[in-house]
DNA sequence: TCTATTTATCGTAATATTGCAATATAAATA
DNA sequence: TATTTATATTGCAATATTACGATAAATAGA
């Protein structure tokens, strides 16, 4: 146990999971938002941006370009880091439906 | 160690993180996917659709319940569930901005 | 009241996540 | 080549999550 039994679940659903996941925890949200403010920014600046120390950034980075949330680019011995729309397309779909829904059954629950 | 450093965070990015874990689970992505299918239900119909016992379910609908994703009322001996829009509303303005984000700054990273 | 029925809670095992110090790696430059 | 700079990886401790059996609680109906 404490594993999640994805092999029950879609592809899709599993998929999402993934990408929520990654958006859940305080300090990639502010990595993210960093990133919508600046454009594009080298990792250090990234470091020096959130109270956590380089490792643990390093790590928060890694599983944000995994989920493909963000992409990094090798610039010198830095890395340049910028949104990556490819994940965030994958989420769009499901939020709109959401959305949508919404906006027709506002306070339906029983 | 092992817990999120969640004071050195802005209230609105632990807030969002919570959100986003709470539907970081295959199992949860599918609650709120047959909710949006069905727009009411009773717990037990729930339980029925997933390939969980009835307490892991029970647990899921108690985190969806807590981060305001998801609203349940009792029903005789029932209880009956559906989407909250609270939840939802506070996710909305942070994939309205990275959508806005998209639109104008594509494949601009380094 | 007794018995189903429905949902929640408790307890626990297995695994995952978070965070950091220490260290490794890799590229640029002296 | 040696050194500096920037980032990644390793290893580990603390804590959180996932899942479920057993059980509790609460209501409905016999």
């Amino acid at each position: 146990m404490g594993t999640t039994k994805t092999d029950f679940f879609t592809e899709q659903q599993n998929e999402l999971a993934v990408l929520a996941k990654a958006l859940g925890h305080p300090a990639r949200i502010a990595i993210i938002e960093y990133l919508l403010r600046v454009n594009t920014c080298i990792c250090g600046d990234i470091v020096n941006e959130l109270p956590l120390a380089q490792p643990t950034v390093s790590q928060h980075l890694k599983e944000l370009k995994n989920a493909g949330l963000i992409k990094g680019n090798f610039e010198g011995t830095s890395i340049c880091y910028c949104i990556n729309e490819t994940g965030f397309e994958k989420i769009k779909g499901f939020f709109q439906d959401i959305a949508k829904y919404l906006e027709n059954k506002k306070n339906l629950c029983c």
